[in-house]
DNA sequence: CTCCAAAATTGACCGTGGTCATTTATTTGG
DNA sequence: CCAAATAAATGACCACGGTCAATTTTGGAG
């Protein structure tokens, strides 16, 4: 058989990527336009599809790949000890989901995988996320009543309702920091007042 | 000045409305398209854009009177006074917002107001779900720590996070209601073990 | 009734994502 | 080294949401 992936192969792609990278960083995700891309990587806009499924799966490869550096940085950094502590190590992966509404859009629906085959990034990042939060939370001083697992999720379920909540004009006066803050309180430590 | 409205836009309104209905029970929500709309109810695209600011805005039309019949429907019913019962009693809102992907994601994507000026159906069906489930806590056997309106964001939250889980191939094994049941039991009863 | 300004409608046109039969480049077998 | 086989790239083409200058309809003022 024919050698599986030829080198011109990743040559495109990677041309492909650096191109939509280096828009994104003057425009955004969201301005992102297929025909800039391929215009700047010099080839057809048939050899764009080739490569990526749809426009989507561009976006959820860069999105993804910016989350994993993100999450890797984070796991990297000291186990926060308190719910402010918490809040401030996972701040930057909230502030680049929160960045661009049409960032959020797509983190959400690739936030969890479609099939087993087929995990993407975005996917891969959230059950990164959940296990490092569920190892924090294993060792803190937080309730005990129910297992680590729990009570991950539910900081999961949170931040993403913090982050809705941020895009909102009605509760947008309420800092996000601080909201997912009265949320965790409540959540990991039931029955004590202050933060 | 002339009147305001005249009775033909109304009139162009209703029919525009009630082929996108008739065409979504055949072909679902993500199957509508805007030319089908249009030829059905006689009349040019423009026109859709005259009544309708994009696609979109008719989607949160249709799904938010959805919603709101829903709403009403649920809020006539008795007071759940257990965690199963609250379950059960939102069941129904819950089994239409994940009847779709697509529609589960217009809906994510309106259930904040964008402005104060402008909150459309969706987001006032959420602030209606809301300040429903408060009231309901609010007399409930439920944690007394925090704030009913707390409690009920919690509840938002642990729904959409168990709505979202719905259509992750790695979570849907487990049963919706059964999930959001542990959410909500780990919620708003902590420290107790039963359901 | 006539005329006019505002409101409603029209449909050709555009932007952009996505497809696919055809062409070109690369690898492999002989 | 050539030819067949396979992979990659091409670009004309389509689908569909959305725009807008031009046209038609409407309802009230005189």
């Amino acid at each position: 058989m024919a050698k599986a992936i030829q080198q011109r192969t990743l040559k495109t792609r990677a041309r492909l990527l650096e191109v939509a990278e280096e828009l994104v960083k003057t425009s955004g995700y969201e301005g992102l336009r297929v025909e800039e891309v391929v215009l700047g990587a010099g080839v057809a806009k048939g050899t764009f599809f080739a490569h990526f499924r749809d426009k989507d799966a561009l976006m959820e490869r860069m999105i993804g790949a910016e989350l994993q550096a993100l999450m890797e940085r984070i796991a990297e950094g000291p186990v926060p000890g308190t719910i402010d502590d918490l809040v401030l190590a996972l701040d930057p992966i909230h502030r680049f989901m929160t960045s661009e509404r049409y960032v959020f859009d797509v983190i959400l629906r690739y936030s969890g995988a479609a099939g087993v085959a087929e995990i993407g990034p975005i996917a891969q990042c959230f059950e990164q996320y959940f296990r490092l939060v569920e190892g924090w939370l294993a060792d803190g001083p937080f309730r005990s009543d129910i297992s680590a697992e729990l009570l991950a999720e539910g900081v999961q379920a949170f931040a993403v309702q913090a982050m809705s909540l941020q895009f909102c004009a009605l509760h947008a006066s309420t800092d996000f920091a601080q909201r997912l803050g009265v949320y965790l309180n409540a959540w990991l430590c039931p029955g004590t007042k202050t933060g």
